[in-house]
DNA sequence: CCAATTATTGAATACACGTTCAATAAAAGC
DNA sequence: GCTTTTATTGAACGTGTATTCAATAATTGG
């Protein structure tokens, strides 16, 4: 018995993730977030309690589809090695399609955020790490596979895919050239491969 | 005949450095840089422009700095892979010891600004290509020496060593961890070595 | 149809922002 | 010492900011 709410909140936070993700947190006012979501202020703030209440649920919201993607691409049935790869090709089509070059709206948040903001960083940290787990998880079964020798610790290799990833993301700013890519995924899975010519 | 500047612009843009590079762009205010480095709107105003001519001075200013490090460690007289070992390990000593883990402040910046801002974006674009134009130099002396065999050309692998650089700073952001860090480095230079093992 | 309840509106608020500029101060030439 | 020139000051300006809130609208239960 009251009147009932008229958007739909995750269209509201998608689209709020677009504005949030192409400026950063700064660099986007309220205005901005009114014309994207076509919510008035009062509403705006009715739902998500301020400015960095709604950063906070778009940081959460982009996680969300990005932990879906992860998943999606690490929990195929095929080998554990091929997976990573269509894991990074995916990365790299990725980087390309995006005309405006975001980049990973988390990433771009980890380099804005300063370290003294616990609550978001953390939320960062967290996310990361789940990410960095979902590779160890399939290199521990490249390795029970006979991947490769046990010089290679999948905790270490997940670590370096890890920061692989976040190396790609910064570079396709610089230079948006798929082959240049390719070039570098093909040398971070090249250390993958190492083992096997000892 | 008239009156002397009183402050010392050298040290003046060194403390502006250090506010944009802890804040970001957006996140800094013009009474933020008024505090920092002592000087009143109108002085900064009359030395820089404004706001952003500020920050393209403090953009450069670090530039240069960062420069000199990268041709202090990358032109000595030592085995060129042993040059650019010594240079990841004072990327990570300088990583590991700047307690506010601010990175690179090139990087933020690339992250920052959008880019559709070409002034800024192409600045940093040639920026990074002197950095990576620096290790292509010695990665043709590595290969001139014998270092490796032709399958990895100097300018792939100069390209993946800047990707490196990238990732490395942005995993410092989230996990300050120097063995982390070490480990990372291990990975990226066994690339240059796996020509060794055909 | 009439409360009761909650959503929406958008003007209003208080403050922070980048920038300017008239007033003042400090040096040098004559 | 007076004029000229330029640097410094910091208050003032207009605009933009995040946020609030009284007024209004839409729904439901009685």
């Amino acid at each position: 018995m009251a009147r009932p709410i008229e958007f739909n909140r995750e269209e509201v936070l998608q689209k709020a993730i677009g504005v949030f993700w192409q400026k950063g947190y700064s660099a986007t006012s309220i205005k901005n977030l009114v014309e994207a979501t076509g919510l008035q202020p009062g509403s705006l703030y009715a739902a998500f309690g301020d400015k960095r209440g709604l950063f906070l649920a778009a940081i959460d919201g982009y996680f969300e589809g990005m932990k879906r993607m992860v998943v999606s691409m690490l929990h195929t049935d095929q080998p554990a090695i091929i997976r990573i790869e269509e894991f990074f090709n995916r990365l790299i089509s990725d980087s390309v399609t995006d005309e405006h070059r975001k980049g990973c709206f988390l990433v771009n948040t980890l380099l804005e955020i300063p370290v003294h903001d616990h609550e978001i960083n953390s939320r960062l940290q967290t996310m990361f790490g789940l990410v960095e787990e979902e590779f160890r998880c399939v290199l521990k079964q490249h390795i029970a596979s006979g991947g490769f020798d046990n010089k290679q610790s999948p905790e270490e290799l997940a670590r370096f895919l890890l920061a692989g990833i976040y190396g790609l993301r910064v570079f396709n700013k610089t230079q948006p050239d798929i082959s240049a890519l390719k070039s570098i995924v093909d040398n971070l899975l090249s250390v993958l491969r190492v083992g096997a010519c000892k």
